[in-house]
DNA sequence: TAAAATAAGTCAACATGGCTGACATATTCT
DNA sequence: AGAATATGTCAGCCATGTTGACTTATTTTA
């Protein structure tokens, strides 16, 4: 055996708790809750990663691929500022997306410095095809969970 | 100007929606979701990202200290499997943890391959000091959600 | 008891996506 | 005309994932 990366997380994160405080003074509870955060964001991102991978994308161009798609004609500082990434980290995934197509850029009709951010019909589609699946993990754990909809939130 | 790299997420990301399908046929809401998962996890991780950079240690050593924590006498290979990782990215990090003297390794009694893990007195108190303000965080949230407790989930 | 399987560890190399610093270019504002 | 702004780029560093190949100690098994 060279290797046994082959093996993946099968058996459900059970840690049978009451809902008391441990031996360190903290709600179990919410020392479990913390715990489902990791999971729940590493499973959240695990179907895009799939998708990404076969586009030779990874999750940075899916961040920008969905913040383009949300808020079409955004300007590159705009974009900053929401992903919280220098302009350096930025370019390197902006500019494969531009250069396969996914995103079109337009210079600003008032101010020609700014260029505006869209995503080609190609970047739509993918875009899609990206949040389907996250789209529908919220409803399988809405279905679950009898709440049903998220508007006491 | 050399860099503007000065800027943070000062403004809410506000998107006001109405609870409908968009142009998309996807559900807004759920979309609305799918990206504060995006900026709760960013801002979850955030508190514990300060004080691991003040001890030279990043979000994979966190990992380590946490589940280590939660499950104290845990076997390499277990914690492998929870964190989903190579034994190479992990040796990295749990290397550090070690030789620092925040993790400690037993030999397992009945079975001498196998290596206990367990947090050191230091170790627990850093794993401590990263766990409040997450735990804060979900406090502070429940609080203002109104539900107040996570049972119903 | 010899061979196989298991648990842990190590070396080397590579990819992604953060970061800093230093500049270049075009455009607009003062 | 000069300053400020928006964008883009080069070079290099760091953290943390990956693969592949191999070692050592220990236990299981045929």
């Amino acid at each position: 055996m060279s290797q046994d990366n082959s093996e993946t997380l099968s058996k459900k994160h059970e840690t049978p708790q009451i809902c008391e405080m441990s031996s360190l003074g903290l709600p179990q509870e919410l020392v479990e809750a913390v715990e489902l955060m990791f999971f729940a964001y590493r499973d959240f991102v695990s179907d895009p990663d799939t998708i990404l991978e076969s586009h030779g994308f990874g999750r940075a161009h899916h961040r920008v691929l969905h913040f383009v798609g949300r808020r079409p004609g955004m300007s590159v500082s705009e974009l900053l500022h929401i992903l919280s990434i220098t302009k350096q980290s930025l370019s390197r995934v902006l500019k494969d997306l531009i250069e396969e197509k996914y995103i079109i850029q337009e210079t600003d009709e008032h101010d020609r410095r700014i260029k505006r951010l869209l995503l080609s019909p190609k970047g739509q589609k993918l875009h899609r095809n990206l949040i389907d699946p996250q789209i529908r993990r919220f409803q399988d754990s809405l279905a679950k969970s009898e709440i049903g909809t998220l508007e006491k939130w």
